[in-house]
This record gives structure tokens, sequence and C-alpha cells, in this order.
DNA sequence: TCCATATATCGTCGATTAACGATACATGAG
DNA sequence: CTCATGTATCGTTAATCGACGATATATGGA
């Protein structure tokens, strides 16, 4: 927990990106198409539609999704679409995660500005 | 309504895993808190809600689905809570960007199996 | 030319989300 | 006990999402 004051922490404007990359990810499906891509090296068709278990137009509005918001793309081939996955706007995301993972977990935290009481317990909720 | 239910999908828990921590970061105001928690050293009371600008039970709901997705606890202080951040459960989510990243843009492949055909051009909508 | 294949788009419907104000709940202070 | 403070919960409403079938579009092949 120490290199993370060479990183600024990422401004309101990051909040938006951040949290588009995220939404996107958001859905169990679209971590499976992901997956998929991961599985082979980069393209596929519309092998996907029958991986996942859903109508081809569902599958389809997912991957304009995943399009949209960066983390696919796709090149025409023949009729078909080759879809391959886009590293780069996973970039703040993954800072802000490093951020958080840098720190540890609550309980190295001493427990904050009340004048003088007790240290804290692990109370949830 | 029969999508993923009992598909036998390899990676279907954890899909659904790294999809609920990515929906807790989806929305702007989420990023926003957890910034605000990573700019304090891990604790505040409700100053959250002065960061961002929204209504004290809007935040509270924002806090709860932080808590309830395991990023965020909450020690009970005096009148306050004590908002800390988890990193623990990032874990899958960060493992799996970084397969994403460990294989390169979209250039790097080669596109797929169509028999005898050019080179792909990045096309994209 | 016409057909088959692969993908995208449209329209709809039910479910979920995000926001708010009002109010309830706990607890320390006086 | 009563009040003030900080947070959570409830009820409502508008907006967005996820899924579907039907249909449109593009293009290679017969």
């Amino acid at each position: 927990m120490l290199g993370q004051n060479a990183i600024p922490a990422p401004q309101s404007d990051d909040a938006n990106a951040i949290a588009s990359v995220a939404k996107a990810l958001s859905h169990p499906v679209r971590i499976k198409i992901i997956n998929f891509l991961l599985s082979r090296q980069g393209c596929i068709g519309g092998d996907i539609v029958d991986e996942v278990g859903l109508a081809q137009s569902t599958v389809s509005e997912h991957l304009r999704i995943l399009k949209s918001a960066g983390l696919v793309v796709g090149a025409i081939e023949h009729p078909r679409i080759c879809y391959s996955l886009d590293p780069s706007v996973l970039a703040a995301l993954k800072d802000l995660i490093g951020q958080i993972e840098a720190r540890g977990g609550p309980q190295d935290a001493p427990c904050c500005y009340t004048p003088g009481s007790r240290d804290p317990k692990g109370a949830d909720q």
C-alpha cells in the first residue's frame, strides 16, 4: 500500500467512463460471451447464439452493448461477423480495482474521526 | 425465461458472480462513492451525502448496493456508520480483465475460420 | 436472377432501477 | 425522559433493461 499516491484517483469524469464499462460487464450473459471469446483465439461467428441459450436477437443486442462499450469489435467477414475483444477500454476500471486492492481490507483501517470512542468492531449493515 | 438456468455452461457460476460485482460498479454515483472512500483512509460518515449531490435516502440506497455486493463494509460507530472498502470480491473481475488484456488487441488476432478469404478490415458499428 | 445464410433492427411487454420525500429506528446528550 | 443526530426503510413514479418474435438488410452461391 504505497504506490497509489503516484496514481491520481479517478475524478468524476472517469466515474462515468468506468461505470459505462462496468455496466457492459454487469450481465451474466455478456460475461459468458466474453469468456467464449477468450476461449477461442479471438473470432467467432454466430456460435455465440448456441453458447448462451437465448434468441438470436437477444444475443445480438448483448453484442451491440459490448461493442458500444468498446469491449468487442466486429470485423465483417463473409456473411458473418468476426468478433474479438479490445482491452483498451478496461484500463481505468483495472486501475480503480488496483487502487482498492492496494489498500488492503477494512481491518487495516483504524476507524476514523470519533473523538473519544472505542475501537470499531466489524459490524455490518 | 429459460435461459441460463440449468445450462451446464462451464463458468456459469463465475459469470454470475462477476456480473454482480460489475453491476455494483455500474453507476457513476457508486464510482464516486468508492473514489471518496479511497481519498480518505477508509472511513466516513455521512460526508458522502455532501460529496454526491443527491438525497440522503438515495445515497443510502447506493451504499446498500455496495454493501450487498461486498465491496463496502460498514462498522457501526456512534450514531454514524464507518464505511470502508473490501477488495476481496474483486478478484474474479480483476482476473477476467487480466485475461482480456493478456491477449492484446483485436489486430493481433488473425481472423478466423473462413476458408479462402482475405484479411479482415476493421469494420465496426 | 433468386435463394440461403448471418446479423441487425423494430415493437412490445414485464421486470428492475434510480430517484425522491416521508418516516421509522437507534443511540448519545442534556 | 425527551431531543437531536445519523442512517435505514417505505411507497411511489419515471426511466431503463432484458427478452422475445417478426422483419429488414447484406451478400455469397446456385
